[in-house]
DNA sequence: CCGATTCAAGCTATGCGGCT
DNA sequence: AGCCGCATAGCTTGAATCGG
């Protein structure tokens, strides 16, 4: 079954987590709610009436997705705070309070509640239009705030730049114990980086490359998240290691196929003891791609999960920018690090 | 007259059944 | 399937009623 908003945990997180398109989507569906505790509310009623629905459909709703919606923030209120939304509803709406001023307890949706709703409900046609609003407005924020392209949205967050730089000193030991410890061979580069690339998230080069619709001449590594890069990094450190210690063991250089095999050895214990950052990079990867890059991991689909608030932050939000402004930002750094 | 008790309203939560 | 109508229990609350 293809996955969509109406049946999809992840894919309706996705959205909801998304804290930056949320006022641009406040203001593309258009449907006031009245502002309490700092959230826009809106009754169980005045769903009913947007999206020309039977208070029992919702409360089913409510029920099979209890969780969910306690996520995106539906609450009964009661008490108190009850009193002081009526109170707020009798300033600002009479026509409101007149229907709720004696209830003993109320529930009130947020703004991403009433979405949350919204991707559930699979008859309602006005549903069905919020949500096609919804994947648009998600677009367009998204490719505004990419710069019109995703490709490099892995560059736009703060911790990329330090973990280039590492991913970057160890790349060239890992080339440098190949070329030093294993005999002359044309492929014995590429075999090997692909072989860390499998072990890590289970696709080759070409794969990744094809997934990303990158071009053949473009740099595979540019396109890593942070996460990815310092897996891969340490990876390849501790492979690089691995070679040394073999080749001086034997007093020679070791053959293609005896580096695949040493590889093999070091991915079975690799696997074990790097199996968190390594799932925490499958997981990222796969997560982050389909979201930001609309590319999906076929190999990775179990690891999908959803997007946290601070990755839309950092990727898309205010601290997130491209890597040339970032690089002009931190340009003293850069020359201290040149002058070393 | 006033606090306590009771009552009515109207929500939530849930089940059942019928319709498409 | 998914949606909706009806019925019912349980709750909170303000209004009405009662008793000293």
């Amino acid at each position: 079954m293809k996955k969509d908003l109406t049946n999809s945990v992840v894919e309706r997180r996705n959205i909801l987590n998304n804290n930056i398109a949320m006022p641009e989507l406040y203001k593309a569906i258009g449907y006031k709610g009245l502002k309490f505790e700092s959230k826009f509310r809106f009754t169980k009623n005045q769903l009913e009436y947007f999206y020309e629905i039977d208070s029992r459909t919702i409360e089913r709703l409510l029920v099979a997705h209890e969780d969910e919606f306690s996520k995106s923030g539906y609450e009964v209120l009661t008490g108190e705070r009850l009193r002081d939304f009526k109170k707020l509803i009798q300033e600002e709406d009479s026509n409101l309070y007149n229907n709720i001023n004696t209830v003993p307890s109320l529930g009130v949706f947020t703004f991403k509640a009433l979405l949350n709703v919204g991707m559930l409900l699979t008859g309602s046609e006005r549903a069905k239009q919020v949500r096609s609003q919804i994947l648009d407005i998600i677009i367009d924020v998204l490719n505004h705030k990419a710069g019109g392209h995703t490709k490099f949205i892995n560059q736009r967050e703060e911790a990329y730049i330090p973990a280039a730089l590492d991913e970057f000193i160890f790349r060239q030991k890992f080339t440098d114990a190949i070329d030093h410890f294993i005999e002359k061979n044309d492929f014995k580069y590429a075999q090997l980086t692909d072989k860390v690339y499998k072990s890590i998230f289970k696709e080759d080069a070409n794969e990744y490359k094809k997934i990303l619709k990158l071009k053949a001449n473009e740099s595979i590594r540019s396109t890593f998240y942070t996460e990815i890069l310092r897996v891969v990094s340490d990876y390849e450190n501790a492979f690089a290691k691995e070679l040394e210690r073999e080749s001086k063991k034997k007093e020679r250089k070791l053959t293609l196929s005896e580096a695949h095999h040493l590889f093999n050895d070091f991915a079975v214990r690799a696997e074990d003891m790097m199996e968190a950052s390594i799932e925490d990079a499958r997981s990222k990867m796969a997560s982050r791609d389909l979201v930001f890059r609309d590319a999906l991991h076929e190999k990775l689909e179990n690891y999908i999960t959803e997007i946290s608030l601070n990755d839309f932050n950092n990727f898309l939000g205010e601290q997130s920018m491209t890597l040339e402004k970032r690089l002009e930002q931190n340009k003293d750094v850069f020359k201290r690090l040149k002058n070393r």
